[in-house]
DNA sequence: CTGTGTGCAAACTCTTTGCATAAGT
DNA sequence: ACTTATGCAAAGAGTTTGCACACAG
């Protein structure tokens, strides 16, 4: 972890070690700022909100993170910086990864004069009622936002 | 115009009307709510900015136009509300569609119990040097956030 | 020591809301 | 008439910033 900070370029303080455990500890996560407050306020004299948003930022500007695409609201971090999609689940709040394996392959030209700095991909999904609970996957065949 | 908000449900009044006359007369259109209250700013008694919003939320209700997963900060309308993706440029703000023709096909299925409530793809751009201006188009292959 | 990070509160930006007035049907 | 929309200003949510103090290198 500590190394994860010096190699970014970052010093390593107590506020931003407890900052990278919670990200980087268990595996990927999905995040915004105040959820990680309010994480991280079980702790004994954790970090402040200010102090969690300037530290996302920091972590993103140096690649530690990146920041996802998502309607309005709030910003959302993921550790996972490599290329992936989400599934965003709007009643719960909650983001998650769509496993590699499904991803299909995208080859979208960038208009001349332009690169491509990055693709987000979020599917939204929403909760079936129970009775269907159990109903075959439907399709998201070239459909956005139907 | 004037069957499009009867149609929808919504009561013709002066300030929607001029409203939708600049989000559809010329075509598909893709705007932040502030940017449409200046560009209605120009016209004798025109919408306040509140009204902007309320009414581009309740299009949206109706179905008229389509908001758009985008970076934080503010909130995008689509005139266009069938499915296509997006490039987004960000040094200038622009959002614009990707060519239906350019779009691949997408296949994945929705967790179970779950199904696909709409698809946002945005894929920001950067401009390059001019030295390097006409170079070949780049490929998007599979490369979200690099 | 020196410079950078932190905490707090205040500022800021974008969006929504409450309430009195105006206008549509 | 009755109901819904509008305008304004004020409130609200999320995020950033300024400044004094603390701490890592």
């Amino acid at each position: 972890m500590r190394e994860k900070l010096e190699q970014a370029g970052l010093r390593v303080t107590r506020q931003r070690m407890m900052i990278a455990d919670l990200l980087f500890a268990k595996g990927d996560r999905h995040v915004t700022a105040e959820a990680l407050y309010a994480e991280a306020s079980v702790i004994p004299y954790p970090p402040s909100l200010a102090t969690i948003y300037n530290t996302l930022r920091d972590f993103a500007d140096k690649g530690l993170v990146r920041e996802i695409a998502l309607y309005g609201g709030k910003v959302w971090f993921d550790t996972q910086t490599g290329p992936h999609f989400h599934f965003y689940l709007e009643d719960r709040e909650e983001l998650f990864d769509i496993p590699e394996a499904l991803i299909p392959s995208f080859d979208i030209p960038a208009p001349a004069g332009m690169r491509i700095a990055g693709i987000d991909v979020v599917i939204k999904l929403e909760r079936l009622p129970e009775s269907m609970n159990v109903a075959a996957p439907e399709s998201a065949t070239k459909r956005p936002n139907p």
